[in-house]
DNA sequence: GATGAATGAGTATTCATTCAT
DNA sequence: AATGAATGAATACTCATTCAT
């Protein structure tokens, strides 16, 4: 709620947008390559088009960009993921709809989501709050359409496991970018995406009754 | 395998090994408070018990002490692991066991996953590849399982589902640890690690056909 | 006398004038509150009620502005000051009432005064000459007033010692706003002045031969 | 009282001394030279004979650099007094000896007393108040001699007229230091202390009924 | 004449690393 | 082996000044 002003010098607010439009895209390239920590303000300026004194007419310190990567980035996952949300699908394929296009929104913006992913610890305070507060809200859309999933027959979870599964599908979502090392290597997004969904919907695929044997173990507690 | 050679002015192994535990414990510590970047060698040092000086008798470099702490860290996790798992569980029951004991071990070291999860990112070439080769291993293990379920017949992956469903296990562990903020406020472990479970199991608990009865309701406002 | 000129871009002479007055008002200001130093041009321009720009429209270097001050801060000491003095008084009368004159005008431009004598000194080559000019003037003022105070046969004291007096009565009126932290504590301006003006002409009010006694030792050295 | 710890990474008090002796040798010069605010860190640095990095082993920041030369420029004032007064003058000649000797000990710690003199200002809170502190206990040093003077017989000031006075001495002696540019090239400091006892003691030489006669005392010196 | 965005040289401060003792 | 003083490159941030509009 609290929107944590970034201070800037620079009246016209047209003009704060489109620059720190580009010190966010600057920074998101820089941070991705090198670390926040390991980048400096001055490259950062620099890859912005501008003066490191400019810069800082737009900024009060060098956490306000990340804080600035952060919430933009969270801004721009949201509204991608609307525009490819408005159907009238029901059900099981609204829910694996809603999956899908966050999946695809995060592949879309990949750098944006790692870095935004793996530097958030580095806020402090106020801006930290914000950020986690944005990601809470994020989550809450797919805890929203598993409600609506289980209203609907769909599911059997109940309400505590559906809360965490919403967490769950969020961090499926980041997975994608933060182990891209390993998985990217593996599979496209494709098929990252139809596994990954079978995984969440249907689990591990288990046929409890294997084969002949098997007795099922009396449930643990 | 190249085991990376942290180098050392010191000849007597046995010290080394001491003082490099103690390295390991303090910075785990200060990485968690503050992070790798924002913690110096010198509270390092102080932290450890000894100065400045004698810390780079034991280390080459900054680096070095992030890469002691993720080696060290791997070796921990694997070796509290393998205590839970001299079983010997079958089938389901024993793919549930290794879960679960990666899962408390994981909480058990909470503070030093978390570091070695947020910082691996900090380290550079050889010693990256090392640490990364790491967790490859660790992936490995839960896919050997997932294999030999299927091969026990209670699973229906493919290979490559398969293999991607045993990153997905491990991730679900590390997320109890980089989402704590959240998740931890909501569940104990014994939850977190029963609906996890259950979830990677049987994913959502779908009912396919659900409605014949349930008239979906024209309304989604 | 080269009055050093403060470069302009505006010609409407009347125009300089009220922008300088204002420029002066908010740097007084300013400079009493945090320093010449700290003070920036733009905390100036914005306190004078315009942009940074503008302010550069009527100087030409930060060092302009305590020039300006400086300069102003004279020629209106010096107008209240010959406002006070009109009058037809003789002998020592005469003296007092131009000292007590100085001290009021001093207590009245007090964060002036201030900043005038604590800054002076952070100006450079010409203006420096020309501030130190102008004080010598007021000192002058001093000194004549001593020198007709002799001739009228109420002081004894011969030119050099004349001179230095003329300097010591100036800085015993500023001493007034630079040690007001511990002067204007204990006494108020009335009190000051009385106190001044006795130690002044009479000094310490010596009764040379004390009581009795006191067989004055031997010089020493 | 609380003498504002000026902190230090280095361990070695000796050590400590010896090179805060360094700095504020180095930084009166410079400060000197171009004033507190002009001087840069690495410049005091560079004159201490060290480099910026340990400057800073020995100080916390700028500002420490300032409080240091205050402090010890106070102390060295003290001590410098000290050794000239040891005497066992009384009355009259005994308060003379105070202020000249005090006169004589600015003279000879000019730099460090104009120094002290002009940044005082700049420092801020505890500091401040630890160093305005220092120069009431100079003056408290004339006080006590007035009022002793007074028991003697020789003074007839009443208690707040005296107060006064001792800031009024404290200042003539600072006044040889800030007033230099003019009053060292008219006088020696024997002449300068020889006018300004004179001053101090018998104030103008008034002659109050002057008129008439007018006997012009026989010229001195 | 007024504005304020842009500039970049300049500055205090930090911190990983070295090396003489 | 241990210590800790010394180093200086690196870096975030400031602010006087300019100039196109």
């Amino acid at each position: 709620m609290g929107k944590k002003q970034v201070p800037s010098l620079v009246k016209d607010e047209r003009l704060i947008s489109r620059r720190r439009a580009q010190i966010v895209k600057a920074a998101v390239g820089l941070f991705n390559e090198k670390g926040y920590h390991k980048a400096t303000t001055r490259e950062v300026a620099n890859a912005s088009g501008f003066s490191i004194g400019t810069l800082y007419e737009y900024i009060g310190s060098k956490e306000d960009i990340l804080f600035l990567v952060c919430d933009s980035v969270y801004d721009e996952v949201v509204s991608k993921w609307e525009k490819l949300l408005d159907s009238n699908l029901r059900g099981l394929e609204r829910l694996r709809q809603v999956i899908e296009s966050y999946f695809r929104v995060v592949d879309d913006l990949q750098d944006e989501v790692l870095v935004m992913y793996q530097e958030t610890k580095s806020l402090s305070g106020e801006a930290l709050r914000y950020v986690l507060e944005k990601e809470i809200r994020i989550k809450n859309v797919f805890e929203k359409e598993l409600i609506h999933a289980r209203e609907e027959g769909f599911l059997t979870m109940d309400d505590r496991q559906l809360s965490l599964a919403a967490h769950h599908i969020l961090v499926v979502g980041q997975m994608w970018t933060f182990r891209r090392w390993a998985v990217q290597k593996e599979y496209s997004v494709d098929e990252y995406i139809e596994y990954q969904l079978r995984q969440l919907i249907y689990g591990f695929g288990v046929n409890e009754q294997a084969p002949d044997k098997q007795p099922v173990p009396q449930k643990e507690e």
